[in-house]
DNA sequence: TTTGCTGCAAAACCTTTGCATGGGC
DNA sequence: GCCCATGCAAAGGTTTTGCAGCAAA
């Protein structure tokens, strides 16, 4: 899988470096379709990189993410997840219990942002829609 | 503030037993329009309370979330906040620049929270909708 | 009297930081 | 060669757990 040149340019023009520590967190994030914990990215990183550190992966996590380049999420679990590419608006469905994600882009919300920013005066640019809840299974067992 | 007798059957009717710590965590998330962590809740506790401790403003916590009392929530800082399971939702305006947050109430989810529902299985209870943005003097000064 | 609860201390976790070394540019 | 990045160790902050005494029912 190919890092997006995009992604390498981003890097350079903020003066961060292209390690192979990085290339392999990127590939990794890139590859996968759902939200990752640094633990898990750690866990599949080593595998092919056993010298990495977990130290390395907070620490590219954080820069991906002050870069735009991965979306970072509070789950119901322990600790953060990350995914590829928040580019396109997307909000997420989360499980209070079990922590699994779920994204959805199917959604429309310029009219509220249009009469808020009308009411408040702020000129808004962003948002972040994240819903709570219980996936069917864990509605199912509990 | 009284607490209401749903609280209190609940919690008897699972063997929990209604000590004065557990019902002054309940009332003051009762009393509390917005969301609060543990480390605020206690910080309100051990003014009238002094004996109590964090530790059981954790497990007092648990207890009440676990039986639906409270909704748990991930903000975007280190820890959970918590919120009274009568409070209602509203959403952040954050300015990106310096850092201003207006609240909002005027808006309404329940439609796309439906769908959403629909689409994806999950038993959907809360969300969490914060705007990001310039505030009137941002963005008038630069 | 019988459970379950509290507080203390300590452990378990997740994440960040200081520092010397090493590697990209 | 200049910086930034890395790895290690250790610290910082949040949440959970073991245990003995205590209190609600």
């Amino acid at each position: 899988m190919p890092i997006p040149k995009e992604n390498l340019a981003l890097l350079k023009g903020n003066r961060h470096k292209l390690t192979p520590q990085r290339k392999a967190i990127m590939r990794i994030l890139l590859a996968s379709p759902g939200h990752l914990t640094p633990a898990a990215i750690y866990e599949q990183v080593i595998r092919r990189n056993p010298r990495i550190s977990l130290v390395t992966v907070y620490r590219t996590l954080n820069i991906l993410a002050e870069l735009g380049l991965v979306c970072d999420l509070r789950t119901g679990t322990h600790s953060k997840s990350y995914v590829a590419g928040n580019a396109e608006h997307h909000g997420h469905i989360i499980c209070t219990n079990c922590g699994r994600v779920v994204d959805f882009t199917a959604y429309n919300l310029e009219d509220l942002e249009q009469q808020l920013a009308a009411d408040s005066g702020y000129h808004i640019s962003d948002h972040r829609l994240d819903l709570y809840g219980r996936c069917p299974a864990c509605a199912a067992s509990g």
